[in-house]
DNA sequence: ACCTGAACACCGTTCAAGT
DNA sequence: ACCTGAACACCGTTCAAGT
């Protein structure tokens, strides 16, 4: 029986990483303190560095492990294909900022500023959804050089309302989202 | 003689700000310990505290002083009237991003998201930003509705630039900003 | 009014010892 | 192989005492 979650006593990597997810989408980055985590599992500090070498290290294998939860996520970008353009779109500006964990994305970037291991993995997440989006526009009849400045306009204006919206988006700006995909389709 | 910048040995809160903005600038916001502050001014940590109340007091010092350099800085957004909409969407966008205080501008942000103080001040002066950006559209001959959807994506857009460079922009990025705002005023 | 010095609490890290 | 327990270093905070 491997791949068990915490079964009987001993945890395993992924317990750790687990318990980090929960601590940051109930109560953000700066609440994730090895105190905590260890009260979450039920074990001493100790344990923790049987696990991992120093924080630094957890954070890259939760970047990694988010990373690898994003791409899962933004899979089916590649399977939008049969729907049009403007469309999928519409539909990645959704999946961006509607998120559910919309706390944890937040996190990964703010550490990718100061943790370079992190950083790689946004860049590597990042890189996947502006192909995604690049290629939409090309789909859209661009030539390579138009599609890649609407693409990277299009993924920062997504980033900027991102970072810009202290509550989870609401419909107002819903719409003048949408309005502006408008505008970036016109040639 | 009021004013004057650490006359012998006292110091007054101005200074410790000072310092904290060079600090900042020279290693981020990581940098910013108590220690490091106080080596810098040749004090002991219990000289801070006659000055500021804690470190949330001190970081909503440094915002609210830093707002005001913003302000000053963009004040002459408002001298731009005489350029064509056009060129003073153009200026604030290179204003914004051309910034050498460009990871100040970073790690206001970044206490932004966990210090409300800081936040209020962050708000205020983006605030004064977008109304300008929207002024310039509302010059450009769009009706109310659509300059303020046109400034909120490129005032998005020029935020997520800025949180996804991690070097000051190039100059292929500063040609894809122009564009970029060419196709925002397209009507 | 402004600062020192010493104490304390908090939290990340180490490591010998346990099962 | 996985964890405890105790120690330590780092850093923010307090406060009585100095000038």
């Amino acid at each position: 029986m491997p791949k068990g979650r915490a079964n009987a006593g001993r945890l395993s990597a992924d317990d750790w990483i687990q318990a980090g997810y929960a601590i940051l989408a109930d109560d953000g980055l700066e609440a994730l303190k090895l105190d905590r985590l260890c009260t979450r599992l039920g074990v001493t500090k100790g344990s923790f560095y049987w696990h991992f070498a120093d924080m630094a290290a957890y954070r890259s294998a939760l970047a990694h492990a988010w990373a690898q939860l994003h791409d899962r996520d933004r899979r089916h970008f590649a399977d939008l294909g049969h729907l049009t353009p403007r469309a999928r779109l519409s539909q990645m500006m959704a999946s961006l900022l509607g998120e559910r964990q919309w706390t944890l994305e937040r996190a990964m970037r703010e550490w990718a500023r100061t943790d370079p291991a992190v950083a790689e993995s946004v860049r590597a997440a990042d890189h996947r959804v502006l192909d995604a989006v690049r290629h939409a526009f090309a789909d859209a009849g661009f030539d390579a050089d138009e599609a890649d400045m609407r693409a990277n306009s299009v993924f920062a204006a997504g980033i900027g309302f991102l970072h810009l919206s202290d509550a989870p988006p609401g419909a107002r700006m819903d719409a003048q989202r949408e309005r502006f995909l408008d505008l970036m389709l016109t040639r």
